[in-house]
Parts: structure tokens; sequence; C-alpha cells
DNA sequence: AATGCATTTTTGTGATCACAAATTCAGCGC
DNA sequence: GCGCTGAATTTGTGATCACAAAAATGCATT
């Protein structure tokens, strides 16, 4: 089972570390709609935990752009809008590109081996049509690049915008893909790395994100809306199979 | 008064936003010493506050790089190593280049105008040999332009930045303005954002933090290390003008 | 039926408490 | 002196409580 978290908070056994990665996890993996209103309590009480750790974790995750707190102090996921893409896309070409460009000059062996690796297993999900490995096979792509330019704050920069951009690209995926031409940037990517050319691996991997990112913008309605928002809201969820929005346990 | 918080989350009144204010404040205007260690109870007390929110805004700082935890839960200001410098240059040079450029096609004359005031405030301290009010006027300076490129997110990610390199910055600002050869460099900016030049915006202001930040980690001894690390504790302070190193109330 | 208002419920905030892990300190033996 | 081991203190963590602001609800009036 692959790790979520990459930065080094790994060894924290802490209640709150635990919320936080619970929340992270369900919100890249899509368990959390559009502009869905997150109450502490109700988080505490799916996860079984009291309100202080919740909130914390919360806190930071509205810290990082995860989520976004309204002026009347509520939690709720971010609507997603065609600037917001549009900003957190050349962003990414900046912070990603640089770390394609730092991991040309430092990847070592076993890493670009490692990079190698996910780049076939996405092959394999992709041809099974297995769109939820093949997303997260992309992910661990992207990441053993990152991880092999070895720098930890820009890493976790990475991170913090990989989690904000992480529930719209579930949402769109699918239709994502069909449009991709995303072998060939691979292989000339990972080609840039082995050579050492770190402007060529800039280059592809400011291209990739380009494309993936102005795909999701061009999805937005006449009002620069994405992805309707579902405004559905946690509370009184008073039927049986309750909460199928965010199940998990701490453990 | 200059406001120290430059994004949205002005009109929170909480303490924790107070305290993370108050603590930002601090950070930012050196009265924390590299190494130095903080705990919650006594921040809590400097500040007359409970501990809840402290916890809460020292674990916002924490998540955003102001400070770290050590693996045995303790905060403290992270001690600056050349490597991390380079590493902040870097990002800073991707993400500030972007933001003039940005702001070379967005900039509007009252923006405009704020930057060439600041420029000229720089100029005025500067003379004066007011370090104290030149460092100010800097930030203004570039915070003018970060605010004309209007990208939210961005600008969130350049104050993390600066919170990261700001107590070193003002540690070593004094030795660093001989060297400069500041003012040109603003000129050829300003000049660059009336022209709508966002490559040459981008290129004036990769070349300020490169200079600057090089600077720095020109600064490091042989072990990497930068400023000497006075490991001071915050604890048994029962001197008589007790806590000198960080007074402050919270409103 | 729609609207305005008072009441009830929900929800975030801050303080306090209990507890365990970590740190510091004291005293001992070498 | 120096290092080690015990107790004593400090410190972060999580749970609980009280409270006020906000949201939802019920009800009366038009």
């Amino acid at each position: 089972m692959p790790r979520t978290a990459t930065t080094l908070d790994a060894a924290d056994t802490s209640l709150r570390q635990q919320v936080y990665n619970s929340l992270r996890e369900a919100l890249t993996s899509g368990r959390f709609a559009p502009g869905q209103k997150v109450t502490f309590r109700y988080v505490a009480g799916v996860l079984g935990v009291s309100l202080t750790p919740v909130r914390e974790a919360l806190r930071r995750l509205v810290a990082e752009g995860a989520f976004e707190m309204n002026p009347n102090r509520s939690v709720r996921v971010p609507l997603m809008t065609r600037d917001k893409v549009l900003e957190l896309r050349d962003i990414r070409m900046e912070l990603e590109g640089l770390a394609a460009a730092k991991a040309a000059l430092a990847a070592t062996r076993p890493q670009t081996a490692e990079i190698r690796r996910a780049a076939r297993e996405i092959l394999v999900a992709r041809t099974r049509g297995d769109s939820a490995t093949d997303r997260q096979k992309v992910r661990e792509f992207h990441f053993a690049v990152y991880a092999a330019a070895a720098q930890p704050t820009l890493l976790r920069l990475i991170e913090g915008l990989w989690l904000q951009t992480g529930p719209y690209m579930n949402l769109l995926y699918p239709d994502f893909i069909s449009s991709s031409r995303g072998p060939a940037g691979r292989q000339r990517l990972i080609a840039a790395l082995e050579a050492g050319d770190a402007a060529a691996a800039r280059r592809e991997m400011e291209n990739d994100i380009r494309r993936a990112l102005s795909y999701v913008a061009g999805l937005a309605d006449e009002n620069g809306n994405i992805a309707p928002a579902v405004p559905a809201t946690t509370r009184k969820r008073r039927s049986p199979a309750a909460s199928a929005v965010f199940e998990l346990q701490v453990n």
C-alpha cells in the first residue's frame, strides 16, 4: 500500500497527525464533495476522537489551502474556479519544473529506476482502463521525481499544491485521460533525467502540468466555476447507512 | 503603521489569530533567536492566554515552516544552513519571479505608484543609515509588487517563504546593505512593470533574490551553519528583566 | 403560500484538567 | 571531577466544559 504522506512527519503517532492523515486521504481520494461543509464535531464523531485533535488537524489543512474557512468561521471544501486553476497551473509549472530540473542533476540510479517503474505501472493501469490506480501511479511517478530532487522545502510546497488540486483532479480524471498524450512526454522526461539535462527535464515537466491544468480550466462554465458543486452538508444525516461520504477509522 | 498580515485573514479577531500575528511579528522582527526553544506555556504566559489558542497558532507556524518541531515534540526556531538558504533562494526566484511577471501584466496605476513610493522610502531610510526601516520598506516594496500580481495563492506561498528567511535576513541585514547595489535594479524593475514587460520584470526580480540569498549563503561556516545559534531556552528565566526576548501583548 | 420574528439547536472558541512522555535535577558511586 | 540512576519537574496531548455567535426551526401574521 503506497504511503500518502511523503514528508518526514512519518513517525508522528499523535492523534492530531492521524486525523490529519485521514482527512488528507479522504480529500485526495474524493470522499469530500467540493463546497461541502465540514464541522469539527462531525469529523470527531466519525473518527471517534475529541474535538481537540480535529481542530488542530483541520486548521492545519485550512492553512495549507486544502480547506477554506468562511468569514462566519465554518470550514468547507473549496470550490474551484477557472482563475484559481490557472493560478495553480502557473505556480505548479514553476515549482515542479524546478524540482524536475534539480532531479536531473541529483537523481541516483535507484531513484531513476523507481521513476521508470512508476511510468511502467501507469501504462499497465491505463491499458486496463483502471483509472483509480492510473491516477495513483501518476502521483507516484511525479513524487518519485520530486523526491529525487532532494529539496525538502520544495517537496512540502508541492505536496500542498497537489492537495489543492487533488479533489478536482480525482473528479475529472477519467475525462482527462482520453485526451492525454502522456506516455511520450514521460519517456522524454525520464531520458532528460538520466542524461542530467536539467533544462529538458524542466521543459517536459512544465508541458505536462500545463496540458493537464489547462484542460481542467477549460471545463469551467460561463461563470468560471468548475464541477457544479454539490453543496451537501454533513449535518442531519439520520439516514441508515449514515456517513458514506467520509468513512474512515483513525488506526 | 504598516500591516504585517498581507493576506485576507485580516478581519479575524479570534485569540488564535492574534497569537499567530504576535508570534509572526516577533519572529520577523528578530525577537526570537535561531535555535531557541519555544514552549506553549511560555508563550501563553507572556501573552496572557490559555494554551488552546497558543497551540493552534504555533502548530500553524510549524506547518508553514516558521518554526520546527523536534521528534521529541518540542518547538523551536529553525536553524539556518547553507543548503536550506540555497533551496529557499531557488524557490523564491521562481515564485517571486512569477509574481513580478504577472504584476507587469496586471499592475494598475495606483499600484505602480505605491511601488514607486516604497522604492523612494527605501532610499530615504538608507541614506539615513536607518537599517530597521530600510528593511521594513524593502519588504513593503516587494509585497507591493506581489500584491499587484493579484494571485492570492501565490501571495500566500511567498509570505510563507519570507517567514522562513525573515529572522535571518533581519539578523544579517546591516552587513548586507553595504554590499548592495539595489537601487538600480529596483528602478529597472519598476520600468519593466510600467512597460508591461513581464520577462524583464521577472529577470530583475530573480536577480535581486539571487544576489541577496547567495550573499547569505556565503556567510555559512565550514559546517554549513549560518548565524552561530544562540541556543537560548525560554525556561527558568528568573532574572529581573525577565523576558526581553519576546515581549508583546495580544491586542 | 410567503414573510418576519422569537426560540431552539448547532457549532466554533477558549479555558481547564488529567495524564504520560520527556527533561531536568540530585545524589551517589567510581 | 565524571558518569550514572533515581526522583521531581516540566511540557505536550487529548478530553471535557461553559459560553457566545451563528444557523435552523417553528409559528404567527398578512
